[in-house]
DNA sequence: CCGCCGACAGTCCATTGTGGAATGTTGCCC
DNA sequence: GGGCAACATTCCACAATGGACTGTCGGCGG
């Protein structure tokens, strides 16, 4: 086909959990409380990360030689520290091009399957979905303020723009779910 | 067996997976096999099941008498039908707000971490990407002409205005990234 | 008529990801 | 000096994914 390298045959066998770790491993040493608040907070909501999955991933990798534990600090707090090994692995992940992202949406399920459920329940699913996007996109437009470093913004920006998508999608919306005909035409198709 | 209460035993007691196959059995009675071939039609991109859970769904739904198993066809096709339990237990589901979307996007972990990642790499990224979601709202754009189920259309729609989205952002994105400046301002903060 | 290839159908398993409960520690405020 | 909130890790059950594996059948070339 186009010989392109996929995750299968990368040499790194970094998971893209275990990457974005050592990501932020080159800034400074940090603990798994640190990690999951550094991610959380740069990529929110886009990219998740859970603390079981982090600490398995930092004793694993640990256990590799891509992490090296250092002194264990207060609270039994315990941060690592990247290795030249985890500098390697690291960039072999960073050369491999990224997979298709994944969107697992239930309020699309919902819709989809909209022709077996009483229109009530699909307008109580929808108003409370807008509402919850609504106030996203006002958040992520008060962040955008004081944001300097391009890959922040770049990532935000992306937040940015798919909220506003969302909620267009949702004026959108034909009577037969919202329960009110739409506010703009069905959008999706013609010019905008 | 404890007498923890756990999502099994929730009222309706349906994961998102389950629901989905209980909907789609609404119209007929249909094997694993169709099943995930519905899904993937119906919901491709924002909604996702995999064989291995879809038959462990429905052999589990059939234990709980949600569905019943008919006569096996050639090549050991095994149908289910929805049983009235079934469809109760749907609309109990059907009752409760869905659950917000996740969304993961490796690409934009990687813009993140940008910061430790040579130009190149994130160039070849970005590129790859854009040529996805390009050829995905060709396909979306076409197949919305043959489309008539509000339902379907709803879920279509929303394919159409996120690649558009996706598609704006990348051509918002700043030198540092791609190599070349923007399109675009990078329009995520300004008026449209 | 036979052999075999490719699409169909289901099973199994390792790994990854999620969510929450349980446990312990420490700083600090009253 | 007691108690509470925030810090930090561990453990566990469950959900979801993806690929490998097995078997079945339909149709086509020889």
């Amino acid at each position: 086909m186009n010989g392109r390298r996929t995750a299968k045959d990368a040499p790194h066998g970094l998971n893209n959990t275990a990457a974005s770790l050592l990501g932020f491993l080159h800034e400074r040493p940090m603990t798994g409380w640190d990690l999951v608040a550094a991610a959380e907070d740069l990529m929110g909501d886009f990219w998740s990360i859970t603390r079981s999955q982090v600490y398995r991933e930092l004793s694993s990798m640990a256990g590799a030689g891509l992490v090296e534990e250092l002194e264990r600090g207060k609270r039994d707090r315990r941060p690592y520290a990247i290795t030249e090994a985890g500098r390697k692995a690291f960039a072999d992940w960073s050369a491999v091009l990224p997979a298709e992202e994944a969107v697992r949406f239930p309020l699309l399920l919902m819709l989809t399957l909209g022709r077996h459920i009483p229109r009530e329940h699909l307008v109580a699913a929808v108003e409370h979905h807008r509402a919850v996007h609504k106030s996203r996109l006002a958040r992520y437009e008060d962040q955008f303020a004081d944001m300097s470093d391009p890959y922040a913004v770049a990532t935000l920006s992306f937040g940015i723009q798919y909220e506003r998508a969302v909620l267009a999608w949702f004026d959108g919306l034909p009577e037969e779910i919202t329960g009110v005909p739409p506010k703009r035409s069905p959008g999706a198709a013609g010019a905008p």
